[in-house]
DNA sequence: GAGTTTGAAACT
DNA sequence: CAGTTTCAAACTC
């Protein structure tokens, strides 16, 4: 933020273009690319800004892997591009409404990045004596970039220069990858008819799009050719994958801004080869997105620059720089769309100031809302993986993003993010072991039947289905006859994804062609009820195994936990009728259900546990802490109550969550007690979504559990953690200082974060299997909670948040099922360098709240943030480790 | 694969 | 906010 920084930035900038001059290569693409440039410019631009596109969300899974890759990165571009688009594009986007807000922080970048490709559209290798000007730009974004090297740094003169560095170091890293990638999604969509097929009829169905799409083409136009660039670049793109890297980030960011209403744009233009175009569109996006992930995979294994880079390049020398990004990311956040970026940017910050961490922008978020949480039984836990997975796999991304939709409505986007985050996380290690993990998941998911519907939109269920659907590519579903698909019956839309050929609907819009429709409807869907893409299932954590967890090292288990709860009549919630049950979560006491025999914990075990462990807290404070810590521990109902209340709170939708930000806040610092427990909260919230319920069997006793003092219910909101953490930092510890910064950051934390976490956790008792990245919509909006969870271990999205150590084992697999996979990538960025230093407990059990990762990270090692931890702790009375945690920590980790 | 059941979503 | 209707998934046969 400082001048410092800027001037530092500037240097770079500097750097960066001289070093492009010099480098004949880049600097011959992008001259060459020039023309382009303009146009990926301010894609670029809004891809840095963050403020992304709306569409992004929707993804249809069945575009299956080409598309569902291309939505992916799409989505992480979008943020990118869709601020771009949107501000392009004006009104078109719906995203710009909620992003106005974030608009304001990305106006000057997005300004400035504009200002940046005109010029360099003038200009081709302009962006050299653009640094100045850009640099100004970049700077507010870019300050990270310092880091990166001076070649990465060039990238900061433009954001397509950046975009297209990293396009470039990744496609260094990753020509082959890519191009691979490349010539499939063009054989796919050439082949393809997913897409043209649907288009066909959709085009014919809904007029709407066309009007739209034109206008959005014509947009382009004005904005200078960029249309016509994109097309040729693109075709380029398809056929030379050897294109520079940087031209290909610039084509694809190019069409990624057409992407939005790209593809509807080209389509209506001419049916065949609009098609074509709108393939190439794809392409293109998945090329830049599979860069980007490519990129963020790489990132860990390459270069932190170049995460860095992506982001806008975040020096991780420059805390002042990261602070500017958090806040720039904040508002990107706001948009469920923008969470992609969001995450991205903070991934990106976190990276930098971690070199551990990825960055990665996620391309899919989560927005889980739906995001996952749970996956719960078997397959659930992969799907956030799935996602990622899937959308190379093909694999539906539905249940993915519904998980992470719910979470954060966003969920295709943030699904992809997630995926990337996972990818990406922390370490390169972690991000490989991600990717991994991920085709380990992806099976899985395929294998996991359907969970559908309501977890879908609970979130893991959702992606359960479409990923069981997916599974061989098959992945059903949706099977919409009235709704078009544009109601929340529809578990594509739901989740925040495009409905792909797999699906069985009639009458569908929620194609990619019809993003116009798509997203105004979900606005409307958000306008009335904010929390309608929102992950449903939300983690709730013991305050004593929070408590215990940190101090110990042990964990508590965590349980998700139905944000609204069950209304079950009939079927005993033994069904999948049952949202909770197809959650893999136990009913709370918001359930409704009648005659509850919930495997994963009755609604009546819910509420004992919870008076069991407020008894506790209250006692051990009384023995244990005098004074204010006392209070706040007596407090822990408090925590409790209010926890629940943050989770309801926490919106899924990433821009939800952006709001509920500010209307969380005040909650979470209405509890003074709070902090220390919250402080735990925020730890076990991650960790403990993940799988207090989870376990099936267990889950009862988990919960019940004599060690389980209290559930705290722990929103997903990383937000509301954040919050926590900040007023916990504040007032107990100097130490939190870091954590200041970090609560700075936390609203990069995503609530999903934490969902991706505790996905992972659910499986090894449950059945559930795993790994469910979950990406939740929130995911993007990064906020504290996906802070949290990028300390978490890398390994599950969900476990990795809160897990990191002990968490991720612990929790696992019932968080993970909750858990939203889209913070997992944030999460894992931030969480690698934390999840190292996190494995404190023993047991495995941990839960340690994003926080402590949090600490970690800031103060590199843990010690000042495990300080201000045990600060907390202190202050807490310890409860008795809750042993079922460790059981399900275990498992968790047998499963990781 | 058709029909029924179920509970969430949408509507009033 | 409550009650009713609509909807599509889950389930059964």
């Amino acid at each position: 933020m400082g001048s410092s920084s800027r001037l530092w930035r500037a240097k770079q900038l500097r750097c960066a273009v001289d070093v492009m001059k010099m480098e004949s290569p880049f600097s011959n693409y992008i001259s060459n690319l020039s023309p382009i440039k303009p146009v990926n410019t301010a894609h670029v631009a809004h891809g840095l800004l963050g403020i992304n596109s709306p569409p992004l969300v929707f993804k249809s899974p069945h575009t299956a892997s080409d598309r569902q890759i291309y939505l992916l990165r799409r989505f992480q571009y979008p943020q990118i591009s869709e601020a771009e688009t949107s501000k392009i594009d004006d009104g078109s986007k719906k995203a710009v409404d909620g992003l106005e807000d974030m608009g304001k922080s990305s106006t000057c970048l997005t300004s400035n990045l504009i200002a940046d490709a005109q010029t360099t559209d003038n200009v081709n290798n302009s962006e050299q004596d653009q640094p100045g000007s850009s640099s100004g730009c970049v700077d507010d974004y870019l300050s990270d970039p310092v880091d990166a090297d001076c070649a990465d740094s060039v990238d900061l003169v433009n954001p397509n220069v950046k975009k297209s560095d990293d396009a470039l170091q990744a496609s260094e890293s990753h020509l082959t990858d890519l191009k691979i990638v490349e010539s499939d999604d063009i054989n796919d969509k050439g082949t393809k008819g997913e897409v043209s097929q649907a288009r066909p009829e959709q085009d014919g169905e809904d007029p709407k799009e066309q009007p739209t799409s034109e206008t959005k083409m014509e947009k382009i136009k004005e904005d200078g050719s960029i249309a016509k660039q994109p097309s040729h670049v693109c075709p380029n793109f398809g056929s030379d994958l050897l294109v520079d890297h940087a031209s290909r980030h610039q084509c694809c960011t190019s069409g990624a801004q057409v992407a939005h209403a790209h593809e509807p744009i080209q389509l209506r233009t001419s049916n065949g080869s609009e098609v074509g175009q709108l393939q190439r569109g794809m392409s293109r996006r998945c090329l830049q997105f599979e860069q980007a992930q490519q990129e963020t995979i790489m990132d860990g294994t390459y270069s932190p620059t170049t995460a860095i880079n992506l982001f806008g390049s975040i020096s991780p020398a420059s805390n002042t720089e990261l602070e500017i990004l958090d806040s720039s990311q904040v508002e990107l956040t706001i948009s469920p769309y923008k969470e992609q970026t969001m995450t991205a940017m903070f991934s990106a910050n976190i990276s930098g100031r971690y070199p551990l961490a990825v960055s990665k922008p996620s391309g899919i978020g989560l927005h889980l809302n739906s995001i996952v949480n749970t996956l719960p039984m078997g397959s659930s836990a992969s799907k956030p993986t799935m996602s990622h997975h899937l959308v190379e796999n093909k694999i539906s991304c539905s249940k993915l993003l519904n998980l992470v939709e719910r979470v954060s409505l966003t969920a295709g986007d943030r699904v992809l993010q997630a995926k990337d985050s996972l990818a990406t996380s922390p370490t390169t290690s972690e991000s490989f072991h991600n990717m991994e993990f991920y085709s380990n998941l992806q099976p899985q998911e395929q294998v996991t039947p359907h969970n559908k519907r309501r977890f879908s939109s609970g979130h893991a269920g959702n992606f359960e289905k479409k990923a069981s659907s997916t599974v061989g590519d098959d992945c059903k579903r949706c099977n919409c006859r009235k709704t078009k698909c544009l109601k929340l019956y529809c578990d594509c839309f739901a989740a925040g994804i495009y409905c792909a050929g797999t699906c069985a609907c009639q009458g569908c819009f929620n194609r990619p062609e019809y993003d116009d429709i798509v997203l105004e409807t979900r606005q409307q869907i958000e306008s009335r009820n904010p929390l309608a893409f929102a992950p449903k299932i939300v983690q709730r954590v013991t305050e004593f195994q929070a408590i215990d967890a940190e101090d110990l090292g042990l964990f508590t288990p965590s349980s998700g936990k139905h944000k609204t709860g069950c209304n079950c009549k009939r079927s005993m919630c033994v069904k999948k009728y049952c949202e909770c049950y197809q959650a893999n979560v136990g009913c709370s006491n918001a359930c409704r259900c009648e005659g509850c025999r919930n495997i994963h914990g009755r609604k009546e075990e819910y509420a004992m546990t919870q008076e069991i462990v407020s008894k506790r807290a209250n006692e051990e404070n009384l023995e244990g802490m005098a004074g204010e810590k006392l209070k706040m521990v007596a407090n822990n109902k408090f925590l409790h109550a209010e926890l629940y209340d943050l989770r309801s709170l926490t919106p899924p939708t990433p821009s939800f969550e952006y709001l509920s930000h500010g209307k969380d806040t005040p909650k979470s610092r209405l509890l003074p007690g709070r902090y220390v427990l919250s402080s735990e909260s925020d730890f076990s919230m991650l960790p403990s979504y993940a799988k207090s319920l989870s376990s099936p069997s267990n889950s009862h006793g988990n919960d019940m559990l004599p060690n389980t003092s209290k559930t705290l219910e722990i929103a997903i909101l990383g937000q509301e953690l954040d919050y926590n953490i900040t007023e916990i930092t504040g007032e107990f510890s100097p130490q939190f200082d870091g954590l200041a910064d970090f609560s700075d950051h936390t609203p990069l934390l995503n609530p999903s974060s934490i969902m991706m976490a505790s996905s992972a956790s659910s499986k090894t008792r449950d059945k559930a299997n795993v790994s469910q990245p979950q990406v939740y919509p929130g995911s993007a909006r990064l906020s504290s909670g996906s802070s949290l969870c990028w300390r978490s271990s890398p390994i599950t999205p969900m476990t990795r948040l809160g897990e990191t150590k002990n968490e991720a084992q612990d929790s696992d697999c019932g968080l993970c099922d909750i858990l939203e996979d889209d913070t997992p990538e944030l999460l894992k960025d931030s969480s690698a360098p934390i999840t190292s230093v996190k494995s404190s407990s023993p047991n495995k059990k941990r839960v340690s709240p994003p926080q402590s990762h949090i600490q970690e990270s800031q103060s590199s090692s843990s010690a000042g943030l495990k300080s201000g931890r045990k600060f907390i702790l202190k202050s807490v009375p310890s409860f008795p480790p809750l042993t079922p945690c460790l059981d399900s920590k275990d498992c968790t980790r047998q499963k990781c």
